[in-house]
DNA sequence: ATCAGACTATGACATATATCATAAAGTCAA
DNA sequence: TTGACTTTATGATATATGTCATAGTCTGAT
């Protein structure tokens, strides 16, 4: 499903785009792809070539790796405004991860070679993009080694915080991932999640209604969250 | 401790400088500078402000963070023209982890707001140092997602089997770090490290010789790796 | 050469975590 | 609505892993 779209406006032109010159923004509007996906729908999978440089505009989804004996291990959630295409985009030929919409997502996509033609003769432009690049490769490499250091209940208490402020400005918010897929987020088993959930609902850190979470005790999260 | 080098034969122009004019060439020139650090030196510490951008150009050394309880997490391990700055280097104003010194190495540093002089100017220069930075940056997402997954049986298999690869051709290798080291950086304790190092001896996978590992069934060791 | 401190090593034990079993509740398509 | 399937949930148990204690070895500074 494609929509029109004027790039003159495009909310991401003042994130990244605003060292375009005038023919580079013709150029790529009348080139880019607007997708929308359904909730649950895989946007590209593993190991598929890369064609597109690709951002979300609106909507929620997973970065994953998906195991030959079964299961994913998710890397990341992205949310509006974040590149899709990130790792590897302009290095590799080919994804290293597979992406799906947690949420119905619309997607904005430009020819991999167009951005590559831009890139080359648009240095400011170039520098942009690598900073925008190099910021969210530096966050998911922390969060990753933040998520290692962690035992089970530092890792649940530390996810449940940064899904809360990345998704609501309050204490309440709607879990966007199944207990599995938290589980394969921060690498325990499901029943573990499912028993520490339970055991954070006893001790009264926080209030369970099916997917959605309410921090009731912050204080004690964070605790466990840096001592586990 | 400074060296004169002389940057028309330098090893990495021919990695990423390709694309260097010449008068950036001699400006570049005049400006790095490089320097010795030996064995267990400190070469930068987190959250000092980045004033270089720094490639090795021989020796080894290790990308950590420290922890305020004490202790550090490795992140990665840099050989021979690797990039030193890398996470954040055009993002972030200060350093977020620390690097030193595993073997005597050596040093080349410029100036970043020269590269970023140059990186405006240079287009075709700037899209080759992302598609280098964005490599890096993946291979260091990728390895931390493999250690996550595993193990800790798993994970010290994978390691010695990476180390092993990187270090030498054949299935001998000088072990660049301590069992504490091996133990930050795969996050497990160190007895556990230690214990099982000794238990893949028994099991006739490796030999130890203090740090000398030599990899006897690497069939086997693969599959402990994969399988944990 | 000696000493202090780190590193390597191993055993005993406590704890954290996964696995297996079972079941209720939710979800979606026919 | 039914029925198949997934998700959530909890208990019992096995296993993996960390912690503590102890000791021999290595290393570097004096």
């Amino acid at each position: 499903m494609n929509i029109t779209c004027n790039c003159e406006q495009c909310e991401l032109r003042s994130t990244f785009f605003l060292s375009f010159k005038d023919e580079d923004l013709g150029a790529f509007c009348s080139r880019k792809i607007e997708t929308s996906y359904a909730k649950g729908a895989v946007i590209f999978r593993e190991s598929q070539p890369v064609h597109y440089f690709s951002y979300l505009k609106s909507g929620l989804v997973k970065l994953y790796k998906t195991h030959e004996q079964g299961g994913e291990q998710i890397i990341s959630i992205a949310g509006p405004f974040d590149f899709v295409s990130l790792l590897g985009v302009f290095s590799e030929t080919h994804h290293s991860y597979a992406v799906s919409a947690l949420d119905d997502s619309v997607i904005c996509s430009i020819d991999i070679r167009l951005m590559r033609d831009i890139a080359q003769k648009n240095a400011v432009f170039t520098l942009n993009l690598m900073e925008k690049l190099n910021t969210i490769s530096n966050r998911i490499i922390l969060e990753s080694l933040e998520i290692r250091k962690r035992n089970t209940h530092g890792r649940l208490a530390y996810i449940l915080l940064k899904l809360c402020d990345a998704l609501s400005p309050g204490p309440a918010f709607e879990l966007p991932l199944t207990r599995r897929e938290i589980a394969e987020y921060i690498g325990m088993s499901t029943e573990n999640v499912i028993r520490t959930l339970s055991e954070f609902r006893k001790q009264k850190l926080i209030r369970i209604n099916g997917h959605e979470i309410e921090i009731t005790d912050r204080t004690v999260l964070e605790r466990i969250s840096i001592f586990g």
